[in-house]
DNA sequence: TCGTCATAGTTAGACAGTCTAACTTAGTCT
DNA sequence: AGACTAAGTTAGACTGTCTAACTATGACGA
């Protein structure tokens, strides 16, 4: 196969694997983008700047995620001592609860799909995971 | 590897691969959305129905999606001779164009991205596309 | 044949996610 | 001190999505 023909197809799995995702978080507690920025949070504190770099958005639109996730109290903001301009956003201890639940929920849903597929084919995604890894970050 | 911790792994890098598909297309001339939208009239007139579930959302959703098409003259509505309830939706040359232009495009850049991966890497994500295709159509 | 129910689609109103532009506050550097 | 830079927030706009309510058409039994 050709990388031409191989961008073809991976550009139409990539869709077909978004819907898959979608329906995996679906009815969740959290949208998908939230679980995102609750699971950036998980090592401890991140500032805006990082949050939105790691996001690959623009910082206004992190501010208004973490607003979201800042009112039902599943984050907190905070201050860095060194440096009064930055603000610091890290878990509160109901956010590291719901990050887990729905991660349970989302892991669950995957192995489903997973146990659908032959030992063959699970071994085929497992290897090519660490080069879809690589994709784009080059 | 067991299946939860593939799950747990592929759940990880579906995150990742959403981003790079979002950079994909960002500043194309259509949204990701509407470039998929347009992909399924490839093969000729769809009815609003069958759009809908194809890409998993409802009615209304794809109600606005086709709106916004067709203002510009991209797709055009017909009707079904055999049951006037039913409208049908296809490209028009003008939307035919753009499809295949922001296809070139995506592809191209999904290309630069392999291309930056060994011969080993690109087969092994060969080697899974069956495999991720089956995913979540049991 | 008519009344009832089902089907296809649109409209309306809401909210999340995203962007750019403009603003505020704080640090840096000469 | 003054000018520039950096970190965030606010404001306004647009896409994508949903549910609820509506219109119009088809199907089917009494």
């Amino acid at each position: 196969m050709t990388t031409d023909e191989l961008a073809e197809s991976l550009s139409k799995e990539l869709r077909h694997l978004v819907l898959l995702l979608r329906r995996a978080v679906a009815g969740q507690p959290v949208t998908s983008q939230q679980y995102a920025v609750l699971g950036s949070l998980e090592g401890g504190p991140r500032r805006m700047t990082e949050l939105a770099e790691e996001h690959g958005v623009q910082l206004p639109t992190m501010t208004v995620q973490i607003n979201r996730l800042e009112e039902p109290g599943l984050v907190a903001r905070g201050v860095d001592p060194a440096d009064a301009r930055v603000r610091t956003v890290e878990l509160t201890q109901e956010g590291r609860a719901r990050l887990v639940a729905v991660r349970r929920s989302r892991v669950a849903y995957l192995g489903e799909q997973l146990d659908a597929l032959t030992e063959d084919e699970r071994e085929a995604i497992s290897v090519a995971l660490p080069a879809l890894a690589k994709l784009g970050r080059a």
